[in-house]
DNA sequence: CTATGCGCGATCGTATACCACCTGATGGAT
DNA sequence: ATCCATCAGGTGGTATACGATCGCGCATAG
């Protein structure tokens, strides 16, 4: 049970409890990029009717977890490379923006969960902890932000992408465990120790510099994971 | 007609059409933030069943168009001022991105239908003119893009804010009509030149210059504009 | 052997009817 | 005047049925 930053509360709603039940199983890697997602089977499944398992998807669509076609049934988001490169690109840009609105408004209590997390993540070597570990401390640093949409813009991001960091960190996980592993942790500290200091630019200023090098050391191995990037120029029908 | 990045023709699918129809009204103010969207009205009106008009919810969702709440009914997204002022620094943050992904790769006649645009957007006096030209004038800009992710982001902001810049233009048309005017076209033709040139950076920094002042305008009328900002930090079920 | 077109089955989209539940408002009791 | 209970409106969900559409395999032509 990790303190899932996103995890909506209502579970009386049959809808809601679908989206929540299948946002798990992509974010979890049971459903990789490109699943196919039947109606029927997930309504009878999930021992509900169709009109829920479509708004559930619908949902899902508004975080960018799935792709709906008409008559095409849902898929789950595929991301190329390009698409990846520019959701990092885009992260260094707004995150900044978030840290900034939160770390103000950080309480004690939260600056001692920060540190735990961290701690934690320190002496983690299971792929699936560390990425939860990894969502949580970040997540923690938001915490205290005002500003749903763009915590959302941010959430969608990271959910998006979800999939492909697991690929990489399982794929560098092999031969980088020491060299690429030690510098993430060194990064996290820097951010740490600003948020705690609450020095916001110098906490901006790490957390740029740790989403610009994940992105660099992500696209030095995106080679080998899949995707058959189409170099298109906009979409043209 | 603005570029619409996604906007899948499909005609025949009831729920698109629900969609297109209600994001039509929205945007174009007929129904303002806040409002109301009753299911079977609005099925009945349209001459369809209930759930195409639930799927074209989800969707408008999706865009950020509408809010769902459950057994509360769907109501036209509301920002605070916050949330306004925050749009206005992402989009000043990721709209360079997408301008230097299409910029390189714009044609003679994209640069021909800009000006074009840019020209008649100086003569225009009605407001729901000029904001329609003002739109289009920035997405020839971003035309050429490779990026929809992207693009979806910045055009989700546009979207949900569409309704308060309508109410800021009208609102200011009466007293700064020769004064603003006159500065927000000086920075189109700067854009525009730099455009015109290629050189993307500078480009950038006119769009940049563009956003920010426009925010800062923006921000000096929100007074008089409606919205119970909520300061709440954070939400908390 | 490859390419093109056809047709059928698997799914999706939509309609209808009905019940269950939540929300907001109304009105009465303290 | 404030608070709580009741009630109608409206949404969420179930069940069922049927037309529309897409993918894919198969037959046929080159």
């Amino acid at each position: 049970m990790t303190t899932d930053p996103y995890s909506s509360s209502l579970q009386g709603v049959a809808s809601q409890r679908v989206a929540d039940i299948l946002a798990g199983r992509i974010l979890s890697g049971e459903l990789p990029p490109g699943a196919r997602i039947k109606q029927d089977e997930l309504a009878d499944e999930l021992a509900t009717s169709r009109i829920p398992v479509r708004d559930a998807l619908r949902m899902l669509e508004a975080r960018g977890l799935v792709v709906i076609r008409a008559n095409a049934g849902a898929r789950v988001m595929t991301l190329t490379r390009r698409d990846l490169e520019v959701s990092y690109e885009i992260r260094e840009r707004i995150e900044p923006l978030l840290l900034a609105d939160s770390v103000p408004h950080l309480t004690g209590e939260d600056l001692a969960d920060l540190r735990k997390v961290m701690e934690r993540n320190q002496g983690a070597t299971d792929v699936e902890e560390a990425m939860a570990l990894e969502r949580e401390f970040h997540w923690i640093t938001y915490r205290r932000h005002s500003t749903p949409l763009l915590a959302q813009i941010v959430e969608r991001i990271w959910d998006t992408t979800q999939s492909y960091r697991r690929d990489y960190r399982k794929l560098a996980m092999g031969h980088t465990m020491t060299g690429a592993g030690r510098t993430h942790d060194v990064e996290h500290q820097l951010l740490y120790d600003a948020v705690a200091k609450k020095e916001v630019e110098t906490a901006q200023a790490a957390l740029v510099l740790h989403i610009r090098r994940t992105r660099a050391e992500l696209a030095r191995h995106s080679g080998v994971l899949a995707n058959p990037g189409s170099g298109a120029r906009n979409e043209a029908g």
